[in-house]
DNA sequence: GGCTTATTAAAGTATTTAATTGAATGATCG
DNA sequence: CGATCATTCAATTAAATACTTTAATAAGCC
C-alpha cells in the first residue's frame, strides 16, 4: 500500500501523455489523413509536406501512446488509427475548441464564408435521398483516400479539377460534396464552385470518419 | 482566396493548443479539482501540492483557451471548468488512454486492486435504491468539495477519518461511497476499510463530477 | 489615502521538444 | 547472396516550456 509517487498522479501523466500527442498541428493532420484510412509513410509525408524521417518520428510518437498502430505490408508501414475511441477523441477536441476558442471561431466564419448559407445535409438524410436518386454525392478528396474508403455511388473528383470535370456529374440533381471532415475546406470550395457555375450544391455534414463511424455503408475501390 | 497559411494548419494550431494544455498532469489534476465544483488558487495550490504562483500559471494556459472560467469574489479569484464539454473531453481521454496505453492497464490492475471485484453500482440503480432507503451514500471527498456540491444525503467523512468517524454511519444498510471521478482512489480505499470492518460496501460509478453532469440532483452546503 | 491580502507579471535557469542530417536496419527481389 | 528500397535510429541545433524567485498590481478595509 506504499504511495509514494502517487498512483494518481502517474495516472494522470498517462492521461498528459496523450494529450502531449495531440499537442502538435502536424500530428493532428497526419490523425485526419489517416481518419480516411490506412496510409503509408511516404504518402503520409508527402501529403503533410513534411520529411519522411520527420513524419515517421511523428508516426512513432502517436504509436507510442495508442493512438495510431501500424502493420507492414510488403516494403512499407502502414499506419492506421487505433480505434474509433480516436475520433471521438479528436471530436470532442474539436468541439471543445470551437465552443472557447475566439480564435477558431474567427477562422470559421472568415475562411469558411457563410458557413450557415452552405447549410449542411445531414448523414440519415443523404442516406433516403441517395436511395431515392435525388442528389449526385461527391467526393472531393483526392484518389488516393477515395480508394481506400468512400461513400457508395460517390462520384471522385478532387476539388482542383472540379471546373474542367465538371460535365462528369449530371445535371439533373442536386449534388452533395464531401470531404474528410468538419474541418476540411475541399467540400466548401466544391460547393462554392458548383454554385458559380448555376449547380444546386450542398455539403454533407462532417466527413467520410464520421459517416464511416456512424456505421453506414462504405465502398472500397480494389486495388 | 489566398491561404499562404493554410487555414487548416492555423485551425488545427487551435486544436493542438488546447490539447496542449491538457498535456501536464498538474493541469489534470487541477481540472479534476474544478470538476467538484468552483476553487480559489490558493485552495488549489494547497489540494495539488504547488506553489501558487505555479498554480495562477497553469490556470491561465487554463483559461487561455477556454477549458476554465474565473470570477472575482471579494478579494480572491474563483476558476471552475467552463463547460460540460470540458469533462467530456476528459472522459474521452481518459478512454482513450484507458483502452490503449498498456500503462495505464498496468496501474489500474496493480493499484485499483480487484477492480471488478469492487463492482461498481450505476447511477441510476444508486438513485433507485436511495428513495427506497436501501443503501447509505458515503462522500468521501474532503469537506471542502463535498460543501460545492454532493448526492442529496450523502454523509461526508473523509477517508482518512473513516476509521474514527464509523459509528456515524448506520449499520443497517449498504454503504455506497464515491468521490471524484473514475480514477479517484479514496472511494475504493473507503470501501476497502469498510469490508474489514464487516460492513457491506460498494463503489458509485465515476464520482460527483459526472453525476451533476447526469444531470441527476444535487444538493449544496450554504456557506 | 495608506495598509493588508491575494493574485498576476517578469526574469532567470534547467529541461524538453521539433526538425534536419546522415547512417543503420531489415525486408524483398533479382 | 548481395543490391535496393522504405523506414527508423542517432546526433545535433534551435526553439519552447516548466518551475522558482522576486516584484508589481489590484481590490478591499480601516
Amino acid at each position: 500500500m506504499s504511495t509514494q509517487v502517487s498512483p494518481k498522479l502517474s495516472m494522470l501523466e498517462q492521461f498528459a501523455a496523450v494529450a502531449k500527442a495531440l499537442s502538435s498541428a502536424h500530428r493532428l493532420d497526419l490523425l485526419e489523413l489517416m481518419a480516411q484510412g490506412e496510409r503509408g509513410v511516404e504518402s503520409l509525408a508527402t501529403a503533410t509536406g513534411l520529411s519522411v524521417a520527420n513524419t515517421s518520428q511523428h508516426l512513432q510518437v502517436l504509436r507510442r501512446v495508442g493512438l495510431v498502430v501500424s502493420r507492414k505490408s510488403g516494403p512499407h508501414v502502414l499506419y492506421r488509427l487505433s480505434d474509433d475511441d480516436v475520433l471521438a477523441l479528436l471530436a470532442s477536441l474539436r468541439q471543445t475548441a470551437e465552443r472557447h476558442v475566439a480564435e477558431v471561431d474567427r477562422l470559421v466564419r472568415g475562411y469558411f464564408h457563410e458557413k450557415d448559407a452552405l447549410e449542411a445535409v445531414s448523414r440519415d438524410d443523404l442516406m433516403t435521398r441517395m436511395k431515392d436518386g435525388l442528389v449526385i454525392v461527391l467526393d472531393v478528396r483526392p484518389p488516393e483516400e477515395y480508394a481506400a474508403g468512400h461513400v457508395p455511388g460517390s462520384i471522385n473528383i478532387p476539388v482542383k479539377d472540379l471546373k474542367r470535370r465538371l460535365n462528369e456529374l449530371p445535371e439533373s440533381a442536386e449534388v452533395v460534396a464531401y470531404c474528410r471532415g468538419p474541418y476540411c475546406v475541399l467540400s466548401y470550395e466544391a460547393v462554392a464552385a458548383l454554385r458559380e457555375q448555376g449547380r444546386t450544391a450542398r455539403r454533407m455534414e462532417d466527413g467520410f470518419p464520421e459517416w464511416r463511424a456512424a456505421g453506414l455503408p462504405v465502398e472500397e475501390t480494389a486495388r
